[in-house]
RNA sequence: GCCAAGGUGGCAGAGUUCGGCCUAACGCGUUCGCCUGCAGAGCGAAUCUCCGCCGGUUCAAAUCCGGCCCUUGGCUCCA
């Protein structure tokens, strides 16, 4: 049983293979530091995360890049904002610092590369160079643009035809360009003011003017063109050919098959084996005027929702479809997360109950351990299949609390391996939050106090009053505290 | 107009690569039963015979073929 995956070169499911058996070279089509990233931002490296996490898991060692590009007018038409910083490294620096401060809280698992545009700008230059060298790049007016008629494979990865960009550019608007669809390498002066004034935000000068960096360069003093950095930091980082290109779907064209045409004219090699593509996060659309509130960034997210229930809401559609996010979206994501964790606690504590001593044996609950593994495995290789995947780790939950419910002793050995199926599946594959944290300090003595409290309730309900009881419950409920009652006795669990 | 992705039960969302185990997984919601002093959690069950529309192929189609409708993303220095 092997991995495949959907290829966006073909258009079509291929069984994946690494050109290193134990090596597998990952890029991931990093954002522009121009703004706090949101929450289809945190979809896109949620999902290379799993892909990234599985690969692990299964055996290879994953090399992931993933850049951050700190070289553009939408960074520069925020100089000078709300004490972002006076220049574009400054604004770029704010704004990457944040970005990571996102992907720890997501729980991301480090890249080992995360290469900025303004540290490559020697790469890039030898790039262009070579391109123009072999006749796939021509300069204009200091500009150097590829010519897309020089590359018979044009349009490969996004499947379309030269001949009929052709027909939808009009001679005045190519300007320097000599194909409508040729485009800059390497951009002549400072930065655009048009396109900067079109960044700009509302209350700032306009007469502050652009202040993005230049380079010295063969064709004069200018800046690299959007597309070409990836392909740059690509090469430096991973070599010619990598593995996996992730990128959203919205990327496809025209950066995705720019980067192909530019990489490949300059080396003669396959730029990316396999190309996957992540569906755009749609919220609820059509209401238009609320389009402020309407985006959800990382940092407001994980302080509404925490990370865990972040991810189980990724981890509820595969990563090629687009996905809605909404209060219902949201709450069921909750839903299903509180099962498993619930699950998990159970199994933690039945494992170390005195009834486990016995130690009897339960087929069912070992049977469901291992039909949880199959079933996973089985589900991510096809395709990463995260919401299949998912309904496995369920299903063990049910099997655990049938376990747990049912059983007057129990099966020490079947818990253990529930334990660890939801470890390693659940906490390293998917990243969530199993077993991470031990209680300690602060929580370990709250935790005394909620017993101490329930010793009281319990004597409030043996004598009967059971509006007493059910108030102290109440009050723990509001603290965050669920209180559940069985024939053992009281339990509980921190919210 | 062109390219791409998608249209599945109250919601959400797998399944379509290799047609039958799909009278459609997992979950959310709703209802009921067990449990409980009550509640929650848990377990069990019900709800949904149906997979955008039309036609075709087949013993058999959500899954294959043809046509149509709709939604979303992209279409030149803009992620």
């Amino acid at each position: 049983m092997t991995l495949s995956v959907t290829n966006t070169l073909s258009g079509e499911r291929e069984e994946f293979e690494p050109q290193d058996d134990d090596d597998v070279l990952l890029y991931v089509c990093g954002l522009t530091v121009s703004d706090d990233a949101h929450l289809g931002h945190a979809r896109l490296w949620m999902h290379a995360d799993v892909m990234h996490r599985w690969l692990e898991h299964e055996g290879y060692d994953v090399h992931h890049v993933e850049n951050f590009t700190d070289v553009n007018e939408k960074i520069t038409a925020r100089i000078g904002e709300d004490g972002f910083g006076d220049s574009e490294p400054e604004v770029a620096r704010h704004f990457t610092e944040h970005v990571i401060r996102d992907m720890r809280g997501l729980n991301l698992k480090r890249a080992e590369v995360y290469p900025r545009v303004s540290e490559h700008v020697p790469q890039i230059r030898d790039l262009v160079e070579t391109l123009v060298e072999k006749g796939y790049a021509y300069e204009s007016n200091g500009s150097v643009y590829f010519d897309v008629t020089a590359f018979e494979d044009y349009g490969k990865l996004s499947n379309q035809r030269v001949e009929e960009m052709e027909a939808q550019g009009e001679a005045e608007e190519r300007g320097e360009k000599r194909h409508p669809a040729d485009f800059a390498l390497w951009k002549a002066g400072g930065v655009s003011e048009d396109a900067v004034a079109e960044h700009r935000h509302e209350g700032l000068d306009p007469l502050d003017g652009p202040q993005g960096e230049t380079w010295e360069s063969p064709w004069g003093e200018g800046r690299p063109g959007w597309h070409i950095e990836c392909s740059a930091m690509s090469m430096t980082h991973l070599g010619e050919t990598i593995d996996i290109h992730v990128g959203g779907r919205d990327l496809v064209f025209p950066h995705h098959e720019n980067e192909v045409a530019q990489s490949e004219a300059a080396t003669g090699q396959t730029f990316a084996r396999y190309w996957l593509h992540v569906g755009l996060l749609q919220t609820e659309a059509d209401k238009m005027s609320s389009s402020l509130g309407n985006f959800f960034t990382v940092d407001d997210a994980l302080e509404e929702f925490g990370v865990d229930v972040i991810r189980t809401f990724y981890l509820s559609t595969g990563y090629g479809a687009e996905q809605t996010f909404d209060d219902a979206a949201m709450n069921e994501a909750e839903e299903r997360w509180d099962r498993l964790e619930r699950a998990y606690e159970a199994a933690v504590d039945a494992a170390d109950s005195p009834d486990a001593y016995a130690s009897v044996e339960d087929e069912d609950l070992r049977g469901a351990v291992e039909s949880t593994r199959e079933a996973f495995r089985e589900a991510m290789n096809d395709d990463f299949n995260v919401r299949e995947a998912m309904a496995a780790l369920i299903e063990l939950a049910r099997a655990v609390n049938t376990h747990v419910g049912d059983a007057d002793e129990y099966d020490y050995r079947g818990l253990r391996e529930a334990v660890e199926a939801f470890e390693d599946l659940g906490g390293d594959v998917f990243g969530l939050g199993f077993g991470g944290a031990a209680e300690g300090g602060d929580v370990a003595i709250a935790g005394d106090l909620v017993e101490l409290l329930l010793d009281v309730r319990e004597a409030e309900r043996e004598a009967g009053n059971y509006d007493r009881a059910d108030e102290l419950r109440d009050e723990l409920a509001a603290l965050g505290v669920e209180v559940h009652d069985s024939e053992d006795g009281p339990s509980f669990r921190f919210e």
